[in-house]
DNA sequence: CGTCCCACCTGATTGC
DNA sequence: TGCAATCAGGTGGGAC
């Protein structure tokens, strides 16, 4: 479900509601594929610690807690990743969790934070020490290092683009809607970019995800932040999810194919 | 190692 | 209306 602009949305909703909050107790369903974590130790390391900061790293939200018992415990990071239908939200008891809840931090002034996801594709995990994620930030990242991430590569920029081993946190929406603001075809393999081309889509793709940060995100079906709310970048979508209408800016049909087995739109006369 | 493709799940929507 | 097929914002592992 969530990209970068998503998450971040939630993790910066989340941290303004429970930073400095305690958590007395962790319930879980057990569910094993959700628990990268044993259910155990994520309840064991959790319970009786204080919430320091939730941030986004990646598509990844990190909940950096100090855990109370042991005198001058190290910090530790725990590591929620929302899949594609993950949520996080924090709640009162007297609201009855939805169906699919995974897990659910109790806090000392009563309140739950609670985590749920139908689909079961999101994650739950503890990181040995400061979690970084696998890539390169692309809210961040410089020309030099940017350019060299897809040098000498075959693969389609638009798979490249998803790799999160390159870059964390573009999915398949952003790849779209940045390729299309950079005027490049998603199957181009990457290694043949011009260096005038790449250095479009770092603007395209930093543009993109923090004028979709600033509209709370996409919200394509059920995607809300931590107060339930709706993102609004769905609107200026350019070509994601608009296969067939006519291009914004051209008037052409927008195509739909299928890259590196995600759906993938662009328009055929302003990407080339 | 780099790349491709499919499995992992549930639920909403589309099509017959 | 009813039921089956198709599709979905993501990853991780196996095959080549």
């Amino acid at each position: 479900m969530p990209e970068l602009p998503e998450v971040e949305t939630i993790a910066n909703g989340v941290h303004q509601r429970v930073v400095g909050a305690r958590i007395t107790s962790v319930w879980t369903s057990g569910k094993p594929q959700t628990f990268k974590t044993p259910p155990a130790a994520l309840e064991a390391a959790l319970s009786d610690s204080t919430i320091l900061e939730v941030k986004r790293v990646g598509k990844t939200i990190v909940m950096r807690v100090r855990p109370e018992s042991a005198g001058d415990a190290a910090p530790l990071d725990f590591l929620i990743h929302l899949g594609m239908t993950g949520r996080l939200v924090v709640a009162t008891p007297d609201v009855p969790p939805p169906p699919h809840t995974h897990a659910v931090l109790s806090l000392a002034d009563g309140r739950e934070v609670r985590f749920v996801d139908p689909r079961r594709f999101g994650r739950l995990s503890l990181a040995a020490g400061t979690y970084t994620g696998p890539g390169a930030e692309p809210t961040t990242i410089g020309e030099q290092e940017f350019i060299a991430l897809f040098r000498g590569r075959k693969l389609a920029i638009k798979a490249a683009l998803l790799h999160q081993s390159l870059l964390h946190g573009v999915g398949n929406i952003y790849a779209d809607e940045s390729l299309f603001r950079a005027g490049i075809r998603p199957t181009r393999p990457a290694g043949r970019l011009t260096r005038a081309e790449l250095l479009r889509l770092r603007e395209a793709l930093r543009a993109v995800l923090a004028r979709a940060i600033q509209l709370g995100g996409s919200s394509v079906s059920d995607y809300v932040d931590a107060e339930g709310m709706r993102g609004y970048f769905q609107i200026e979508h350019a070509v994601y999810g608009r296969g067939g209408q006519p291009c914004k800016t051209c008037g052409t049909p927008v195509k739909k194919i299928v890259v590196g087995g995600r759906g993938t739109h662009y328009c055929p006369q302003c990407q080339r």
